[in-house]
DNA sequence: ATGGCTCTAGGTCAATCGTCCTACGAGGGG
DNA sequence: CCCCTCGTAGGACGATTGACCTAGAGCCAT
């Protein structure tokens, strides 16, 4: 088997891993595991645990680019795309109710560790934050485009952090909903 | 030393150190190094580590039952009550912005851990919610009030895991302002 | 002072952690 | 056929983890 492959699958298992049970609680032991591979034939592929973190990290920010240019293929209107980013609390309900967000939850962990990939990290929030201040923009809101855009990811995280803790489903349609409503007040 | 002393410096300890570091990221000798006690010696205290976790618990849960007594004797108005929760994120916002908020960061953390204090930790936000519960029925909104306290519970959330994100002191002002309004079209 | 209780120190335990090393098998090019 | 590289297996390392044990110091009551 070519050797990107394997690596590839690492990265997605490892990635998994992290989001379920997050990074220090993941050991190589499991992530080898999960691929098939033996512990110690892991450093042929990344010489130590934060190289795996950073490869999921740039996995992370990929997959993320692609989802929000399929977002603007799909979405016509700068309000639809900023809903597609509000409604993510419900089209992955499932595995928030059970693993909080993928991007807060890491950014968390890793800020209480004081783990040197912190600062990487935190670029996933910022990709979202900058998209949602581009859509605010073309929204015709340039001058508060970066707060509004820090409110929708603030809404975003407190409701995935209650959805996790109470698994409820009712009240997290509801906050999309009032989203919905308080969105329909910036549209032009 | 008097033993009641001693449990409750390493409940206060840990206290600290599971807010820092995580839960799973503080060690026995991390406890016992702040404490200045062996680390063998803390089997008498406590039989284990969920022990000291549970003690944790319960003094949180203790705590937060004295400062909501106090917030009631503080402020004469419901609303000037659930405006003390919301604007804890402006008071202990140097705190939120290293360690984010203990009771969502410490249920985000166990429910990764599939540990079994989780039920325990949500007690904790249990208790906010039933107190902002009370307060809206105060308020006049008793047939929302339930819903009405997860909002505010969710914006403490979201602003505090994005305030631990980006260390910005002025969003933190902006959204408890926009808060502010939100409420004032609550009050009868 | 003697016995018993509270509290502590320090060692030991097996398990697991991330890391590293070496040996080996498969396979293609010379 | 040999050699070289890629990829793998599995063991071993030093450190650290949570957990447990025992010996004894301090003190109070009898």
């Amino acid at each position: 088997m070519p050797a990107v492959a394997t690596r590839e699958q690492i990265v997605a298992a490892a990635d998994r891993l992290f989001y379920h049970h997050g990074y220090e609680h993941t050991s190589f032991a499991d992530i080898a595991g999960a691929v098939g591979l033996s512990r110690g034939n892991f450093y042929y592929h990344f010489k130590s645990k934060d190289a795996i973190l950073d490869a999921v990290i740039d996995a992370r920010l990929a997959a993320t680019r692609r989802m929000l240019e399929q977002w603007e293929a799909e979405a016509p209107t700068p309000a639809g795309r900023i809903m597609r980013y509000v409604e993510i609390v419900l089209t992955n309900r499932a595995d928030i109710q059970d693993y909080g967000c993928p991007v807060g939850t890491l950014t968390t962990e890793l800020a209480k560790l004081e783990h040197a990939m912190l600062g990487q990290a935190g670029r996933l929030f910022t990709l979202f934050r900058e998209w949602l201040r581009e859509q605010f923009i073309l929204l015709g809101h340039a001058e508060q485009a970066d707060e509004l855009a820090m409110h929708v990811l603030a809404f975003s995280q407190g409701v995935a952090v209650m959805a996790n803790a109470f698994h409820d489903e009712a009240f997290i349609r509801r906050e999309v909903d009032r989203m919905r409503q308080w969105l329909h007040t910036y549209e032009r």
